[in-house]
DNA sequence: GTCTATAGAGTGATAGAC
DNA sequence: GTCTATCACTCTATAGAC
């Protein structure tokens, strides 16, 4: 009974699951237990920390997935509208069309943000300059690009906060759509 | 029988700062007592049903303040653009610049949104809709007003959502500022 | 034997309800 | 203030891979 159920990544993807859906304060210990079908005494081996480095470790985990998802395909992107139809897809599968929530930003709107301060930050600043970067590709000036760019995660985040507040996910499509047609409304 | 200390109004804005602080679940009733200076007893003599009842009389508390400050002027507004001017300046003092966090909003985002949603999604809707027709005094469509209304508040529930994660309050006023000059973003 | 992952009884503190 | 349930967490034990 040595070897690990669960690979890690797959326990980080399950916690991912129980925090996007209760939070940091609302995710039990009992939740993240049925979750990975761990026992306490299994989750502190992996976690000495306990609830606190869990919720690191899945903040880290996201920011990786965001690196594979949305981050690389910006950069690796040749011209500023192709970065956002790459983004747009990857947002579009991962927030599942609206109906799940952003971790960083759940975090970083409650009481948690006093605790994990620097990796929600982290997360957001990575994000807003590797999508300014992107802008600039176009010959767009670096300080419009990064205004272009807060507006586009603000838009996304907002989108994400209403279709979760209004339960239907047409708010967060629009604003990707919005975001994948900079005619009207990035500068 | 002794005369109550606080004013129903006063408790209400005093349960609001803790919520708005701490969330839902992350709300303690000894913060909810402690910010109320009242007992647990006097607590559950005013909301018979507990931290749940105190959460709904909350949200519809902030709804009427929204309606106060925020839809009524938009509805007296002679013009869109002094609408947004009056919105503006309300939302810009209401969330003390982006410091402060939109409730409906956290509420939504968490696994409260099961037991709230009728509240969070009836606040969101009126926002929008009151916004759409301010938007229609200056002769926009119906359906584009809608549209550019749903933009507005995504944009400025992302602009608090960006503030707050990255500890300055310049996003959220960016977005604030987006909405008062609707040149840039709103169609 | 050692190391690693799982397991679960049991701790005190605190939760919300009444 | 009193209640019980649940909280996050500790500790010790065990099973199997090396």
């Amino acid at each position: 009974m040595r070897k690990s159920a669960l690979s890690r990544e797959e326990m980080l993807d399950r916690l991912l699951e129980v925090f996007r859906q209760k939070g940091f304060e609302g995710a039990s210990l009992v939740d993240l237990m049925q979750a990975t079908s761990l026992q306490k005494g299994s989750l502190y081996h992996h976690f000495p920390g306990g609830k606190g480095e869990m919720a690191e470790a899945v903040l880290a985990h996201v920011e990786r997935l965001f690196e594979a998802m949305v981050f690389a395909p910006l950069r690796e992107a040749t011209t500023a509208a192709n970065g956002l139809a790459a983004m747009s897809r990857a947002l579009e599968s991962y927030f599942a069309s609206g109906a799940k929530v952003c971790l960083p930003a759940l975090m970083g709107l409650g009481a948690s943000r006093d605790q994990f301060g620097a990796a929600i930050e982290g997360f957001f600043e990575r994000w807003i300059d590797t999508l300014a970067e992107t802008l600039a590709k176009d010959g767009m000036p670096a300080e419009q690009a990064l205004f272009a760019s807060e507006q586009m995660v603000a838009d996304i985040q907002g989108g994400i906060v209403l279709a979760r507040a209004l339960g239907r996910t047409e708010p967060f499509l629009r604003a990707l759509g919005r975001v994948r047609a900079p005619t009207a409304g990035a500068e």
